[in-house]
DNA sequence: GCCTCAAACTTAATATCATTCAGTTCTTGG
DNA sequence: CCAAGAACTGAATGATATTAAGTTTGAGGC
C-alpha cells in the first residue's frame, strides 16, 4: 500500500498544521515528534516532507496560523466595538491575553520561537502578525483622534503598550504556581491599569475621588 | 584511561555551566549538545552525569547562574546609588536590559525556558530570580518613601514594571532586522518613559512647560 | 608497601528522533 | 491499455541523550 486512493484523499499540510497545535497543547512544549504529527493525521513521517521543508517549516506554518487565529479574534472584538476606541484596546487586549493563557505554547512557539526555526522570527514579519500590530496602532490613533494621549508617539507608545501585556502574559505564563484563573486575574489587572493610565490623559476628566 | 589523576583534576560541574553558557551565546539556541559541553570541558558527555543528573540539570544549573549574574549587576547598581531610589530603578533597569541584550539566549533560557526543563521554571522558583525581584520592589518602596507613587500597590506596581522591561527586551530579541543598538535604543525609551511616569508622580513637581 | 574498595571516568550500547533513500501503488493524459 | 509522474510507505542513516559495563586511580586499613 503506497499512493491513497483518491476518496481517502486528506489535505495533509492543514490537517499537520491542526493536529501540532493541538499536540502542542496537549504536550506543553515544543518538542513533538514528527512521528506524533503523522500518526494524528493519518500518514507516516515521511509523507509531511511531501508538504513541508522539514520540521522547522511545519512549525512555521503553525506559527503563521497562530497568529491568523489571533487577529481573528481581535478583529472581530474591533468590528464589535466600532465607536468605542477605548473600548476595544480594553476587550481587545483582553482577547489578546486570553488567547496567549489559553493557548500558552502556541502563544510562546508565536513570540518566543526556538531560534532553530528560521530566519524570519519576529511577529513583525508575519503578515498576520503585522496586522495584529496594525490593528493596535490604530485602537490608539483613534483614541488620539477623541482627545486621549495627547501628543503621543502613537508607534512608540503602542510598543509599550504591547510589551506591557505581552511582558505580564509571558511571565504569568511562566509561574508555574499560578493556575489559569489567578493568571487571568494577574493579567486582567494590569490592562486595567494601563487602561486608567490612557483614559487619566482624556479631555474630560470625571470628578476622582482620591 | 579512566580515572583523571589528581593534578588534572578539574571542577566539571563549574567548568560545564560556565561553557554551556558560553555555547549557548555562540550557537544561539538552546539545542547545544551535550557532547560539545564535554569537548568543550575537556571530558567526555557520559562524565557529566556524573554532577548533573540529566542535560535538564544542567540547563537549570545554567539557569541560576545566569540569575545570579544578573543579581551581581543589579546589586553593584544599588550599592552605587544609595540615596537615589529613582535613579537606582533606572539605572538597575539599564543594568536589566543590558544583560539580557548581551546575553539574549542565557536571558531567553532564564525567563522563556523550554516547558521540559522541570517543574521550577518561574523566575521566582529561583533563589537569585527572588532577590531580584525583591531589589526591584526595594527600589519601589524607597522611592514611595520619598513621596513618589503615593498609594500605589508596590507588589501589583513592580509586577507591571517588570513586565514592561520584560516585555520590551523579548519583542525586542525576537525582531531580526534590529541590531544590538537598535534594541537598545528603544528598550532605553521604554525605560526612560517608565521613569518619567514615575517621577510625574513625585512630591515636589518641577515647572512643566506642556 | 600491599590489598581492597569506592570514586570518577571511559568506551560501547540503546533508544529516540529527524531526515533521506529506494521502492510501490495510484491517477491521469495519451 | 500504457507510460510517467504523484504521493506515499518502509527501511536506512545520522545525530543525540541516556544507560550499561569496564577500567584506572586514590585512600584507608593492615
Amino acid at each position: 500500500m503506497a499512493r491513497p486512493r483518491k476518496e481517502q484523499e486528506l489535505d495533509i499540510a492543514r490537517r499537520a498544521v491542526d493536529e501540532t497545535i493541538r499536540l502542542l497543547a496537549e504536550r506543553g512544549g515544543f518538542d513533538v515528534p514528527l512521528t506524533a504529527v503523522a500518526q494524528a493525521v493519518g500518514c507516516t513521517a515521511p509523507a509531511l516532507y511531501g508538504h513541508f521543508r522539514n520540521k522547522n517549516a511545519l512549525l512555521r506554518a503553525v506559527r503563521e496560523e497562530g497568529f491568523g487565529r489571533l487577529y481573528n479574534e481581535k478583529f472581530a472584538v474591533f468590528e464589535q466595538m466600532r465607536g468605542d476606541p477605548l473600548g476595544y484596546l480594553r476587550d481587545g487586549s483582553y482577547a489578546y491575553a486570553r488567547f496567549a493563557l489559553d493557548n500558552p505554547t502556541l502563544y510562546r512557539l508565536m513570540l518566543s520561537p526556538p531560534q532553530t526555526l528560521g530566519a524570519s522570527d519576529d511577529p513583525w514579519s508575519s503578515k498576520a502578525g503585522r496586522q495584529i500590530l496594525c490593528l493596535l496602532l490604530t485602537g490608539l490613533r483613534l483614541c488620539q483622534e477623541r482627545g486621549y494621549l495627547p501628543g503621543a508617539d502613537l508607534r512608540r507608545y503602542g510598543f509599550m503598550f504591547w510589551s506591557t501585556i505581552h511582558g505580564a502574559v509571558n511571565l504569568n505564563l511562566q509561574n508555574r504556581r499560578l493556575d489559569l484563573a489567578a493568571m487571568w486575574d494577574s493579567t486582567q489587572s494590569v490592562i486595567d491599569s494601563l487602561m486608567e493610565m490612557i483614559a487619566a490623559t482624556g479631555p474630560t476628566e470625571l470628578p476622582n475621588n482620591s
